[in-house]
DNA sequence: AAAGCTTGCAACCGCGCATCG
DNA sequence: CCGATGCGCGGTTGCAAGCTT
């Protein structure tokens, strides 16, 4: 007896999802919140496998994310978390809460594997990305740190686990997050995942849609036409699609402001905090998209490991072992 | 300018785990 | 306890954009 498809193959529809989709999407789980995939296509009429449904959301919709420009300390830490983790995405993307795991893996297969692979081959001393592959450093101390890592986490954990308190997630308020330069301003922002923090998905889908409106309504006109006929898309667009810097706070905004003017659905209470671009509302809906963010963050207890990578108040055996040789931790890997 | 090649990323697939009745 | 079901994860693929020749 083998496994039933997770979904009726017949007429499901496959590939890349459509501004339309998205919007019914985004539409549908800011009303009944994420979860309870397998009903979300029959509810939503969407012609796509729950799993898909779900991907989508995760990957690409779901509030927080950010995108692009993986900065040197996320690389740093892609890289130490893989050496210490393995191939375990998920995990590795608990450590970097803005990022999804299908992002860390593809920038994980697309870059930081071929960056290390030249390091290994031979490029001595500091490369152009500013890794210092310190030679001080042999394979066998790296070796030693990292057994001594693993220890140190387990006890750790089997500590968290034998406490037996709740307090993990206070623990996990104290997370520190900032340890991105760009993002220690925003920290506040990081620990609560609004729906507006998802304004850069939303903007950029809309600006995705502008890019291919409906046939019906642009009728062969460019996308700067377009977006100034539809009404109801009074957004304003960034110079550079697919641009994730975080200085797009009030345009993204905006955009999100008008995807809800375009759904007008329980939305006219929604304000934008014109600073950061995070969208300050008591509805309902909102606290749905808080709850929705990286469960591990708020169950796990914060181990030394956690401490490790993610406290910058740590100071030099963090900085230490940030910086220790890429060499030998693509010699590990490879 | 055009063809071929490379790269990056969104999405799919299949498997394993967790939960529920 | 066991089977059915749903969800999550990691590996892989396909395609579009960018780059090179």
């Amino acid at each position: 007896m083998g496994r039933p498809p997770c979904c009726d193959k017949i007429g499901v529809k496959k590939g890349p999802w459509t501004p339309e989709e998205d919007i019914i999407l985004v539409s549908y789980i800011q009303e009944h919140g994420p979860g309870n995939w397998r009903s979300v296509p029959t509810n939503t009429g969407l012609l796509r496998c729950s799993k898909s449904c779900r991907l989508r959301w995760t990957n690409y919709l779901r509030p927080g994310i950010k995108r692009g420009n993986f900065t040197e300390q996320e690389e740093k830490m892609i890289i130490h978390l893989q050496a210490l983790l393995g191939n375990r995405w998920a995990a590795i993307a608990s450590y970097l809460p803005q990022r999804t795991d299908n992002d860390i893996k593809n920038y994980w297969n697309t870059h930081l594997k071929k960056k290390l692979k030249k390091l290994q081959t031979g490029v001595d001393g500091e490369n152009q990305d500013g890794f210092s592959s310190s030679q001080s450093v042999s394979k066998g101390q790296w070796e030693r740190r990292l057994q001594t890592d693993i220890r140190m986490a387990k006890q750790a954990l089997s500590e968290a686990l034998s406490l037996d308190k709740p307090n993990s997630l206070t623990d996990s308020k104290d997370f520190n997050l900032s340890n991105n330069p760009s993002q220690s301003q925003s920290q506040s922002q990081s620990q609560t995942y609004t729906y507006a923090s998802s304004a850069e998905n939303i903007s950029r889908l809309l600006q995705n849609w502008m890019k291919n409106p409906p046939k019906s309504s642009g009728g062969g006109t460019n996308s700067a036409e377009t977006m100034t006929d539809q009404n109801s898309f009074n957004v304003t667009t960034t110079t550079t699609a697919g641009s994730s810097s975080s200085d797009e706070g009030a345009t993204t905004a905006e955009g999100f402001d008008s995807f809800f003017s375009f759904n007008s659905c329980n939305s006219s209470d929604a304000s934008v905090d014109e600073q950061n671009g995070n969208l300050s509302s008591a509805t309902p809906e909102n606290s749905v998209f808080q709850d929705e963010s990286k469960p591990n963050l708020e169950t796990v207890p914060l181990t030394l490991i956690e401490k490790w990578l993610l406290d910058d108040a740590s100071g030099q055996a963090h900085e230490d072992l940030i910086n220790m040789s890429l060499e030998d931790s693509a010699a590990a890997l490879f």
